[in-house]
RNA sequence: GGGCCCGUAGCCUAGCUGGAAAGGCGCCGGCCUUCUAAGCCGGAGACCCGGGGUUCGAAUCCCCGCGGGCCCGCCA
């Protein structure tokens, strides 16, 4: 593309500083964006799994958790815009000693009062689980109803599952709002029942590494590097029932029956769980999957606790975030059909959450606090939306068609514009290629910063460039909405 | 006790395959009769946690500390 085109080279306090003509360049970049496929790669066919929340059904998402499905969305999309078949799946844990706990609690104790069925379903668990440390008979109800899950009782299966389906649902109903609902969701307790978990225990009993405790199975990991001395990674109880990495292994099984690579969105206290899987998955010869850690969410005060009453909600924070939008765009535009505003403000409430948990690097923690996760200014989703609206503000009210040479001389907010949407394509490859999805935050708030310069310098409409400005316009107003969508953010056309 | 992750202006973050420290919030001062001011322009503010080492050159790589997070169950 630079063959032949102007380069100049100069050299500054011992740097070779390399200058770019822009304007042979414009033309040839604009057209390549307005033929629809800027910053696309072509399809890989390659299947990508990836699996993202997952969260056991005890409870509404609290914005800790509220990462997880983000960044799986966000990455699916990602993966997805850059080649990939890609697919995304929840495991929902349906048995189990937290499912069990659950469903203890529904038969014991009533809900709370709140509307939406996982925050009043909450309180059952609660009550089930001080029931649970508290009362021995509690405790040994919950593990009996356990163990006849795992030994194929289905009349246990279809209460303790149930009771999960349930709470399962609200959660879903936020993951909705989030827009970040997963393809499928596959239940435990579907391994258990097609025997496919005894499967797996029967090959890793044949495994060189196993070894018996007690009737207790484990694998012997002094070999893999695992910390800590004398470590054992324990696949089967001394009743011989399965553990919950066992059925973890069975999963991953199933999935690479599915795809060519499976992807794990997962919490930073998953890592040692996810490097066992990986050995036992390497000791059956099966592929092992990546893995996409993130650091936790903390409040001022300390880490998040439900128990504590330490908690944001993720429902909490979408209401709080749409609510302050709406109020917004009640002021600002009066105008707007009422329906209308309410899309909007639900939309940049969701998407102000989701750029502001994106912003930063997975494995970074942050501290949550309410000012910042409501701020709409700067580095922000409405920031960017508000560009792509203006984008669409000018194409609408303009009768030029969009094409035709640059003026003589670029304005250097055009050149600066034109520089952000060259880089496109190079971020994305990198990002999907990095799994860094922190490094699309700052793409978008580029792209609108320079717009938001042209826009002031550069009048489009009526202009001795119109047509070349045109493009320009709608080429930003493409790239704009592609990363806003790989964001999972809305790219209203207006605001 | 052991393992992994993080530590950059008052605050939140980028940069970390080594080569001119970047953005946002907040603060100070300007800009709406012109395609939407959730915007734009200007200013103040950092010896990149500390100490060694490698290098012509370190925020970046190595070692030792300090501070914070996570993990180390026949739980999930």
């Amino acid at each position: 593309m630079l063959a032949g085109r102007g380069l100049r080279a100069t050299a500054d306090s011992g740097y070779c500083n390399i200058t770019l003509d822009w304007r042979p360049l414009a033309a040839p970049l604009l057209a390549e964006i307005a033929a629809g496929d800027f910053g696309t790669c072509t399809p890989t066919g390659r299947r990508v799994l990836i699996e993202h929340t997952s969260a056991n059904a005890t409870g509404p998402f609290h914005m800790g958790r509220a990462r997880n499905p983000i960044i799986g969305d966000t990455l699916a999309r990602l993966l997805r815009y850059a080649g990939d078949e890609v697919a995304t799946e929840y495991y929902v844990n349906d048995m189990g000693r937290q499912a069990a706990t659950l469903a203890y609690g529904l038969r014991h104790f009533a809900p709370g009062d709140a509307p939406k069925v996982d925050h009043a379903l909450v309180e059952c668990y609660r009550q089930a689980n001080t029931a649970l440390e508290e009362d021995p008979a509690a405790k040994e109800a919950i593990y009996a109803l356990m163990e006849r899950c795992e030994e194929g009782d289905t009349e246990a299966a279809d209460e303790v599952a149930g009771a999960a389906e349930k709470m399962l649902a609200g959660m879903r109903e936020s993951l909705a709002r989030l827009g970040a609902e997963a393809d499928a969701y596959f239940h435990e307790s579907a391994l258990v029942a097609g025997g496919a978990v005894n499967d797996v225990i029967e090959r890793l009993a044949q495994s060189a590494l196993c070894g018996d405790d007690d009737g207790a199975k484990f694998l012997d990991l002094a070999g893999h590097g695992i910390a800590g001395r004398n470590q054992r990674f324990f696949f089967t109880r001394k009743s011989g029932l399965s553990l919950y990495t066992t059925r973890d292994v069975a999963y991953h099984l199933d999935k690479f029956d599915r795809c060519d690579m499976a992807l794990n969105v997962l919490g930073e206290d998953h890592k040692l769980q996810s490097q066992l899987l990986s050995i036992a998955l390497g000791e059956l010869d099966a592929p092992t999957p990546e893995a996409v850690f993130y650091a936790f969410v903390s409040l001022p005060g300390g880490k998040m606790s439900t128990r504590a009453g330490r908690v944001v909600y993720l429902d909490d924070m979408l209401d709080e975030a749409q609510q302050r939008a709406l109020s917004e765009l009640e002021q600002r535009r009066p105008d707007m059909a009422s329906a209308q505003r309410q899309a909007l403000a639900t939309a940049i409430g969701t998407g102000a959450l989701r750029y502001n948990i994106l912003r930063v690097q997975a494995e970074k923690g942050f501290t949550f606090r309410w000012q910042d996760a409501l701020s709409f200014e700067g580095d922000s989703a409405p920031f960017t939306m508000y560009s792509h609206a203006r984008c669409c503000a000018i194409l609408r009210r303009a009768d030029g068609t969009p094409g035709g040479d640059p003026p003589s001389e670029l304005h250097p907010t055009e050149e600066a514009l034109l520089r952000q949407l060259a880089c496109w394509p190079a971020t994305v490859a990198r990002a999907a290629g990095e799994r860094k999805l922190h490094l699309l935050p700052p793409c978008a708030h580029g792209l609108a910063g320079a717009l938001n310069g042209f826009y002031r310098d550069c009048p489009v409409i009526g202009s001795d460039a119109e047509g070349f400005r045109l493009a320009l316009v709608d080429g930003t107003r493409r790239v704009l909405a592609d990363v806003l969508g790989l964001l999972g953010v809305v790219a209203p056309e207006e605001m």
